[in-house]
DNA sequence: AACTATTTATAAGA
DNA sequence: TTCTTATAAATAGTT
């Protein structure tokens, strides 16, 4: 989505990849809190800037730490990556 | 997005909720996917279904440990929930 | 940070 | 759950 399409590649510039981050970082933060609310869900989202800053955040009103319990917990759905 | 605007709150039918959540946690773990390509950042998502199933994202070829590890780090960037 | 043309995600419905 | 299509939302390129 934008004026032209984008190939999902590694941005070679560390610029661009810094302003690419800044953008979809908001989406990305914005498409989980909406997750979290419409289906009334546990969800931790964690990542960290191309300078290494992080940003976090947790679904709902469950702490950290009873999601990352939980994490523990076998049987991963089917066909994505562990 | 869709063909009507959706308002931002729990689903009351637990149904709904669950075939809501089928949809968009394909397009969320998508866009997580993007951003870790493009940006070449660490990204952790890790996500509940209704029915409490995990779905877990880990970013680039860094182990979640590692990711772990620094979530322990100080300073969160301005302006987001802790 | 703001602007828009355009692509992408998705709400409803089948 | 999968597909289709109209529409809302995200965002690429630019300033």
């Amino acid at each position: 989505m934008g004026r032209r399409k984008l190939k999902i590649q590694r941005l070679e510039c560390v610029k661009a990849r810094q302003a690419k981050y800044s953008k979809r970082k908001i989406g990305l933060l914005k498409k989980a809190k909406e997750l979290a609310i419409l289906c009334d869900i546990d969800i931790a989202l964690l990542m960290f800037s191309p300078t290494k800053k992080p940003s976090l955040y947790v679904g709902q009103d469950k702490d950290l730490s009873f999601v990352l319990e939980r994490m523990s917990a076998l049987s991963f759905e089917e066909g994505e990556q562990r």
